[in-house]
DNA sequence: CTTTAGTATGAATCTAATTCATAATTTACA
DNA sequence: TGTAAATTATGAATTAGATTCATACTAAAG
């Protein structure tokens, strides 16, 4: 026995409409399919929907249930359907995120909060743990958008350049780097430095500076808040290398010493990669005009 | 966007199989069948059901959502060809009954009652009201079984012998003609008949013998309940004519004078008329054997 | 890095659906 | 009750859709 929706739409057309011939308009079909069909319909089932030779048509018995079932299964799948519509125009959706950049969470979590007041109907999420596999976890779809600092060449993955920053030393305004216009590489063999607790290969001071030098400091201690870092470098525990808008507020430029790293300085640029046939989902257009926006009003020095 | 169960079921395997390939076996497609109708469904959505280029075969977000609604919907589809398949076997179904004839309620509701404890799935019940064109309700399938003593040659409709009973005169035993061996249709005319409160043409008394004579009792008193009529034949407030078979308990043979109609006696024959199609259904079938049963219990003398 | 299992694809084939023309029925109305 | 109009049913031809076969491609395993 089989039945298809398309059967079902062709009983409850003819059964709301009262006739063969009009329900042909709604059905777009002609007469004739539909008859056609109705004939099909009543072999799969092994019997009559509608009282043969009546007119108006009448429902049988077992046309009424298939009636019932009708009403209560179509929508069901008109339901998923305009589910999907939304889906592809990113009107509703999932955003599940992964960051490389740990000090992105100062960001991040603005970014989002006004994300959410746009689009109640996205899942928003931040992924933990994958931050070292975050663009294949991209391509295995367990997340939709990876902040990151490093683009590939990818053919599924777009990346959307959101804004530049400087990696920066910090230290106590007492510390004897703090005298220097810049820092170079060097200058990291005998200190300490306090880093967020990540592999080393993923902190610009490293992946930048030290690892292409042969660099490696006296020390390494992580610590994973960045207030706490900017306190333990304020107390001379050791330096540090955050990204300049962390480095914004007026206590931290009362207590601490920022400088560029090497002469010329260095700069990066984040990126927020996605999926490409994700890249035109309206939800992801937002979230990159609101990041770019976040981010200047927190660079912005107050 | 069209989407069918077909699509559904195809998602669905794949799904739960883990690749393609083993969906095959269980969809009765070849592997290339499969693939084809995938890309269709893709196109159909617009979106990718499942992750491209990995193995095994991992959902997407949007691909999770399908999996959902199929798991909703398809089991309600399963249900309904079940249901169907019952109704054709006559495992289940409706049995809505009209009677033409009045006094059959006597039997009819023990027969109703065994039906229900043998058919629990079968939505059995006496519609009023319609004993004047039952047959035509039957066609329409308003009713399913009419209890008729007025067989016709109808293409849709066949009629099921149940019984032979024979109308029968009743009177106080006091009564004039209780002395008779037995009834013409002549000796109502000075008589007041009681009847059931329905057409009188519809009553064996006159369909059989007072119409086809021409002769008009002197009044009838229509009375609705068995029991009200017998007591009032008892009271000798008038004479009437009943089925036999309700006139066996004892009770009503020591007050009650019987007596045959005409000397050769008439006797009339019930029958069940269904819809033809619905002939072989099981629960029709066990109501005929059961009103068979039922009857033969009642006709014989206690 | 090669083999293997699984998936995608194009062209040919087959099946099912639809159309067209027309017959058969039913209903409405005289 | 018969006739016209409307609706439904049906057969053959056509068209669209689904499936197969052969083969190319891809990812994973050894």
């Amino acid at each position: 026995m089989n039945i298809e929706l398309k059967h079902l739409r062709i009983i409850l057309a003819i059964h709301e409409s009262g006739s063969v011939q009009k329900a042909t308009e709604q059905l777009n079909m002609t007469q004739s399919a539909v008859s056609h069909q109705l004939r099909y319909i009543k072999d799969q089932l092994g019997v009559d929907i509608f009282i043969p030779e009546t007119r108006p048509l009448k429902l049988s018995a077992e046309g009424l249930e298939l009636i019932d079932a009708a009403r209560r299964i179509l929508p069901e799948v008109e339901k998923l359907k305009s589910r999907f519509i939304d889906l592809k125009s990113g009107q509703t959706g999932r955003l599940f995120i992964a960051i490389e950049c740990h000090a992105c969470f100062e960001w991040l979590f603005p970014v989002l909060n006004l994300l959410r007041e746009h689009h109640s109907n996205v899942d928003i999420d931040i992924k933990p743990g994958l931050a070292f596999k975050a663009i294949e976890a991209l391509q295995n779809e367990e997340v939709d958008l990876v902040i990151s600092a490093d683009p590939e060449k990818l053919p599924d993955v777009k990346f959307h350049e959101l804004f530049t920053y400087a990696p920066t030393f910090i230290s106590a305004k007492d510390h004897p780097l703090a005298e220097r216009p810049y820092i170079n590489g060097g200058d990291f063999t005998d200190q300490t430095v306090i880093t967020y607790p990540v592999p080393v290969e993923r902190l610009d001071l490293f992946s930048q500076l030290l690892i292409p030098q042969g660099i490696e400091p006296k020390a390494i201690r992580q610590i994973e808040l960045t207030s706490v870092i900017l306190l333990l470098v304020g107390a001379n525990k050791g330096v540090s290398v955050l990204p300049d808008w962390v480095l914004q507020s007026a206590r931290d430029t009362e207590l601490l010493a920022q400088k560029k790293l090497t002469k010329s300085g260095i700069t990066r640029k984040l990126y927020a990669a996605v999926r490409t046939r994700d890249s035109e989902k309206l939800y992801i257009e937002t979230f990159l005009s609101l990041s770019k926006d976040v981010f200047s009003r927190l660079a912005r020095p107050r």
